[in-house]
DNA sequence: TTGAAAGCGCTAACAA
DNA sequence: TTGTTAGCGCTTTCAA
């Protein structure tokens, strides 16, 4: 039972007594066909077990119902969840995903999404750090191009993007209304969008007081806990604020082990609300960006642009701060 | 620019002044060109910005480059594991990965299959629960099949399985010799295979003596901890295995919230030894599965299988237990 | 409503 | 080493 011996059109056509043109309109339902004819297809089809070539399909229609995803880190439960729900929102089109990982390697995001763009319909890029040139590049190909979580000067190209700036806000209010004044944000790429969001937001809410900031981004692929623990203990800060929930959990982990009270001695907030956000103890206060909804967003969006390549969409989520027990008023009793 | 007047071979050829087989041997490398024509070619291409039109190559040549993997939740860090490493393997050489996700719904497993199948080169089915008959009926399909985790009565098709049994053999004689008599298994699908090896290896150490071993499936979605964790109290378990580590730590902190101490009152083992295993509090007895390897593997039998249908593979990797703090001598004061 | 025929853009057998 | 030619299996004008 080799490739070989599949049924074509052609069988088929002669099996029913009808011409290819004649099962085509019957498949594709695009032509009305005599109920005669129609009949003597759907049985020549089912007898043969016929179903038509998709390469073939796609090399005539110039579709291929596939659309890419390049994600700078699978591993990561956000992008884990944007992916899945791209999968099941564009599978209720028909659509498949083609999914491409670029190790959060910056240089390899633009030639995956070329990669994709020559065998999909459209690509969906989420969180690209790559400059705006290369990216805005990408969107020459004549196939839609979907940017999540990124910005551009220019708004001639799709987006959707989840506002963290609000929650950032308020979690650092939050940290301040409990007493800490030195708060370190931990963790992100310095080029990355949201995390510059994050930034610029935990800067506005703490601007004016007696209140010190630092930045610590990590740029390892296995970041050294250990010495982030360090240098957040030499800076005597006593509220950290993490990109994201794994980010916070990894360094409470390590602070706990280094005999720190996570909260008594150091607040810690972590971001994206992942499951592992309420199971941890102490349950971590985060912020909820509701990924699976920016999964739908983003389908809405592809799905649109794959119809109407002119189109142009800008869709915005907020993400919203959720507190629990990781962050708690300041301590005054000294540290070990 | 539309996609309409893309460079195709045939202008490429007419720029360097010689044939599209000429192109094709220059591009493909697939024959000798005289270096003068090579560099007409390259340099038409290169002018034109050329490149080929992968559908069509695919048609001509009968073969995609696209392998698709089936796993049930790509949520679960065991399956994201697994399809992130499968996605680099096969990207070393030039394969994309096609995703589905089944969403644990058994009936859909064989039919995401078979719609992949028509566009891939191959399918990686993951931890399939279909029975094997609809399983088998896949490589009826003339492509290859690989079937990661799933046993069959034949032979005759491909399998990579981690055999679980030993680390869940180690993980029971562990709890039975910190005094535990009366153990459940929490967690899993009954139709799924390592499950059933999960719980015949905890049958096989719990033989015996006057141990009590109980077996607690879960077969909804998103299952109530609360639920399940009353069941274990009520049956007086004082040692709970669970499938995986998401759900050890789900049911540790349910049972922690109902002022149960673990592993004081009860000890609880996970399985997989994802990263959470180590950043729970208590960190998770656990086994570990190589996952990323089983990736490797999978890729490996698929490659071979692609170039040689009839190579029929069976790759076995061993899980070993990994102790943690979170299984402990069995406490003999009341729980409350 | 139907069929014939011309592609879609590429590869590969064959001949030169 | 090169070009000609005939497909790969489907869709879709065009004419009947």
């Amino acid at each position: 039972m080799s490739d070989h011996n599949r049924a074509t059109i052609r069988l088929v056509a002669r099996h029913a007594g009808v011409s290819p043109a004649t099962v085509s309109r019957v498949l594709s339902g695009s032509r009305q066909v005599s109920a005669i004819n129609r009949d003597k297809v759907l049985g020549a089809v089912a007898e043969l077990g016929y179903s038509p070539h998709i390469t073939a399909q796609n090399l005539a229609t110039g579709q291929s119902r596939i659309i890419g995803v390049v994600v700078p880190d699978l591993s990561n439960p956000h992008f884990t969840t944007l992916v899945k729900r791209l999968i099941h929102a564009s599978a209720a089109d028909s659509y498949e995903v083609l999914v491409a990982d670029s190790d959060e390697v910056v240089d390899t995001e633009c030639s995956l999404a070329t990669d994709l763009l020559r065998r999909c319909d459209g690509v969906v890029m989420c969180n690209p750090r790559a400059d705006d040139q290369a990216l805005l590049a990408l969107t020459e190909h004549d196939k839609p191009v979907l940017f999540v979580n990124r910005r551009f000067t220019t708004s001639e190209v799709s987006t959707a993007i989840t506002d963290v700036g609000p929650a950032m806000e308020d979690i650092t209010r939050h940290v301040l209304d409990l007493g800490h004044r030195r708060i370190a944000y931990v963790g992100g790429r310095v080029q990355s969008y949201l995390d510059t969001q994050r930034w610029s937001a935990i800067q506005r809410a703490g601007a004016g007081d007696d209140v010190e900031l630092f930045r610590l981004p990590i740029d390892e692929h296995i970041p050294s806990w250990t010495s982030i623990a360090k240098t957040v203990l030499d800076l005597e800060c006593t509220a950290v604020l993490a990109n994201n929930d794994i980010g916070a959990v990894s360094l409470a982990a390590t602070l706990t082990r280094m005999g720190v009270d996570v909260p008594g001695d150091i607040s810690i907030a972590g971001f994206d609300d992942t499951p592992l956000a309420s199971w941890f103890t102490p349950a971590l206060t985060t912020a909820r960006i509701r990924t699976d909804e920016l999964g739908e967003v983003a389908w809405d969006a592809m799905s649109q642009m794959i119809v109407d390549p002119s189109t142009v969409i800008h869709s915005m989520l907020v993400a919203t701060a959720v507190f629990r027990e990781s962050t708690a008023t300041r301590s005054t009793r000294p540290r070990h």
